[in-house]
RNA sequence: GACUCCGUGGCGAACUGGGAACGCUCGUGUCUGCAAAACACGUAUGAGUCGGUUCGAUUCCGACCGGAGUCUCCA
């Protein structure tokens, strides 16, 4: 009997056991990048965890629909009347159109969602294709009265919303502390509350990113784009909804009020956010100047860093940790987990290769419990709030256990055979279909290996002729070469790194 | 100021009301021509500080100290 799926649910403050609303499907929305600028490493994160979470979803045999948008209008640069749209600002800098802006950083963002081996969303909808459904859901929300027009822009009214439902639920937010926190408005405010945001905004004149609509020329607000895909592509009320921490408020906070304003119900069954990424203990933010880009964690041409280090390298850092947990990124600990991933890989490749041989000696009980208790735990480690930290270090008491067939040091006999192929699959898929974790290779169509193989041919015959100066240069030199040579007791074999 | 969260070994980082995982580092041993790898063992008598609850707290409660996040755009 597997442990139940538990979810901590931002909204309700506590772990919860995950139900989905129909049995069998989950409906998965992450919130995406705004594409104005290139991703940096805290993006990253977010985006390989809920990686995971959808991946562990999948294993556990739902059916998900998994939504990721990408906000490519509506985002302003600050909340003033006159604030202006991120794209378009980036738009007027780059002198480009701003799809051709949208279409650039959305191209970098899907490049590194590969490089990082991260699964595509099965729908992947854009805030510009939905301005329709954006403009009918502004009319619904100034339908039910919890809206009001001024100049050709659409404010949502919170105070009006707060009268009928709660506001401030999910960030615990308290309406006249907020309201203290802001500055008073000045006599030129189209708002007539300081906590009230746009869900449609009147464009000005040298504005480019603009459609029409009933109160004129536009476009629509931050907020509303994740409302409305949500809403359209799975439904009113949907099981999961993702996004980074510093998104609870306002963002997902308007989110549920929008929903509530123009359908009654709350959209979101279990809310989840990742924590930030820091560096020397502060946020990465595009706005902090503290951003690592992932180039420059590839190159290690960043003053953080000694050197470079891998794609897979970081996903396994990233996920060494809890989603929850503050992430602080260190060259040290980078450079820990870098060795950490290549001694977890090292054993799923030895692990492919190990072939399962009875000797008839008969099975150790003790040892094909202990063995089927950990591929047990892995889901038991996952089912709590999807925890990779703990569930990477079932994986390392594995890796042992594979370590010590291969040496011989338990003979592979000691378990059944089914045993084995449990722990063959369930090594595997949790390494590879979980974690999504990969072999990194050189990407040289076998070349390497053909040509190492025949380098440590010559080796083993110089060392058959016990010609130790011949056999050690050589290895010498592979090492030069970050190439490890290891002899072991059924032959050499070799890594890189 | 308000509201959250965090403070665990040399480093990173989990879990837990009753033996402090896992990875890196370091040490010893087995193996090896040697080395590396692998495996075995060891490495915090202690979990920011001070109180309280408890038979018993790192884990629950309170205070304090230190750090972070949100309250404005941010994953």
């Amino acid at each position: 009997m597997k442990s139940q799926l538990k979810i901590y649910n931002t909204l309700a403050r506590e772990k919860q056991v995950f139900e989905p609303l129909v049995p069998g499907h989950v409906g998965f929305y992450v919130c995406g990048p705004t594409v104005y600028s290139d991703v940096h490493l805290g993006n990253c994160r977010t985006f390989i965890c809920f990686d995971v979470v959808h991946r562990y979803l999948v294993k556990l045999g739902y059916k998900v629909r998994y939504v990721r948008n990408i906000t490519d209008v509506g985002h302003l640069v600050d909340d003033q009347d006159d604030g202006e749209d991120k794209i378009a600002k980036k738009a007027k800098v780059m002198e480009l159109e701003p799809m051709e802006v949208v279409q650039h950083y959305t191209n970098g963002f899907h490049e590194m969602m590969e490089i990082f081996n991260c699964n595509k969303p099965n729908i992947e909808p854009s805030a510009t294709g939905h301005i329709i459904e954006q403009i009918e859901m502004v009319q619904q929300i100034l339908d039910k009265g919890f809206a009001y027009e001024s100049n050709g822009s659409v404010y949502f009214d919170v105070k009006k919303f707060s009268e009928s439902y709660p506001y401030g639920e999910l960030s615990g937010r308290v309406l006249d502390d907020l309201r203290s926190g802001t500055r008073e408005l000045d006599g030129q405010s189209e708002k007539r509350d300081s906590l009230d945001f746009a869900i449609w905004k009147a464009a000005s004149d040298e504005h480019i990113m603009r459609w029409n609509s009933p109160w004129g020329e536009g476009f629509p607000g931050w907020h509303l784009e994740c409302s409305v895909m949500s809403q359209k592509y799975l439904g009113e009320t949907f099981d999961i909804h993702g996004g980074g921490m510093d998104l609870k408020f306002p963002h997902h906070e308007c989110e549920i009020a929008q929903s509530v304003a123009s359908y009654g119900t709350s959209p979101v069954r279990y809310w989840m956010h990742t924590n930030m990424v820091t560096v020397n203990g502060e946020k990465m933010g595009k706005s902090n100047g503290n951003s690592i880009m992932p180039a420059e964690l590839f190159s290690g041409d960043h003053p953080l860093l000694t050197k470079g280090y891998s794609p897979m390298a970081l996903r396994f850092f990233i996920l060494q940790s809890h989603y929850s947990s503050n992430f602080d990124i260190s060259n040290d600990a980078l450079q820990a987990s870098e060795k950490g991933y290549q001694r977890l890989m090292n054993s799923y490749k030895v692990l492919h290769e190990l072939e399962y041989a009875s000797n008839g000696s008969g099975i150790d009980a003790a040892e094909e419990k202990e063995i089927q208790d950990l591929c047990e735990k892995c889901y038991d480690r996952m089912n709590d709030d999807f925890n990779t930290a703990e569930t990477i270090a079932v994986l390392f008491d594995m890796s042992k256990k594979i370590n010590s067939f291969k040496e011989k040091h338990i003979p592979i006999s000691s378990i059944s055979e089914d045993t084995f192929q449990l722990l063959k699959a369930t090594f595997t898929e949790f390494v590879r279909d979980v974690l999504g974790l990969k072999e990194e290779t050189t990407g040289d169509n076998g070349l390497t290996d053909e040509l190492i193989g025949f380098i440590l041919e010559m080796r083993n015959a110089s060392r058959e002729r016990k010609d130790w100066a011949t056999s050690d240069q050589i290895r010498d030199k592979l090492t030069e070469l970050k190439i490890q040579v290891k002899d072991g007791k059924e032959g050499v074999s070799w890594t890189v790194g």
